[in-house]
DNA sequence: ACCTATAGTAGGTGCACACCCACTATTGGA
DNA sequence: TCCAATAGTGGGTGTGCACCTACTATAGGT
């Protein structure tokens, strides 16, 4: 009797509880989607710095994305075998490699973000709009915060 | 020039991505501290049902917090060799074994609430009080949604 | 008494992620 | 011309998580 599968107050009354949970979630839905074209989380965080700013080398998008050198090689390797990126060794400095999107690359990316928005929804589905809209704003204050700690302890 | 460290705005525009970014941020944060007691989170998982709900069978804590029977013992076996539980054999039924908080644990979990309560203060440090609990409420919308999915699919 | 279901447990698998080191090719400055 | 620094790469490590498969002990119905 009584609701055995209830989860424990204590952690839901912890909003950094509520948000690893949802968090895991929609890492996993998004997880999800990517798998089904044998991609991961950085394929796509690779191909949407590359549409917002162009090509990079990629040590640059190491930086932007704050991933290992060595882990942004097997990325950008990966995409290249399929055809949604391009290398192109720099001829100035031919130590460097300039990755590129394809236009198949941009079509996935495309793709890829229709199908991230489809989830959200399902996702945040007992959020009004106006409330998805405050809660973006807030997720993006804290992201923020996160890459830029503001104050180092109070 | 420039900012060539800025994340993807394609990326910060889906609030999946921020979700996932700072709730992988919040378990981190939330890991870390257990790590020093050599914990995980299921270990504070376990030992919030427990404070919460009183005494458990080791399979209710397993449909209670959605994991894997196997992993429930191999999670109690270690708080009880911390000495953070009881273990305790059901007289009337000698397959089930009763798990329990000991003071220890009661104490090791209030300890660690506060830590995290503490973390949850800087990460969420750029809202005020009334967005905190605003982003809470809806965190905890989405985090029902999950347990009990309204829309299969629409 | 027997047979099936159940609780707990041991052990192992696979995945994603975050690192790290060593090595090569290449550059640019001393 | 030589040396130190840098870009890319290949290979490997450790961790946490989720999951799965036996196997043992026990209970309870028939």
């Amino acid at each position: 009797m009584g609701t055995p599968d209830a989860a424990p107050p204590s952690l839901i009354a912890l909003s950094t509880y509520l948000l690893s949970r949802t968090g895991k979630a929609a890492r996993g839905g998004l997880a999800e989607r990517l798998a089904a074209r044998g991609l991961r989380l950085w394929h796509m965080a690779v191909l949407a710095a590359l549409a917002d700013f162009g090509p990079h080398v990629q040590r640059e998008l190491a930086g932007r994305l704050s991933m290992d050198p060595s882990d942004v090689a097997k990325v950008v390797d990966e995409l290249a075998v399929a055809g949604q990126v391009d290398r192109a060794r720099d001829a100035a400095d031919r130590r460097r490699v300039a990755v590129s999107l394809t236009p198949a690359g941009r079509a996935v990316l495309a793709e890829l973000e229709e199908e991230a928005r489809k989830f959200q929804d399902e996702l945040f589905a007992p959020l009004s709009q106006d409330e998805r809209a405050r809660l973006h704003e807030m997720l993006h204050k804290v992201y923020t915060h996160l890459l830029h700690p503001t104050h180092p302890s109070p």
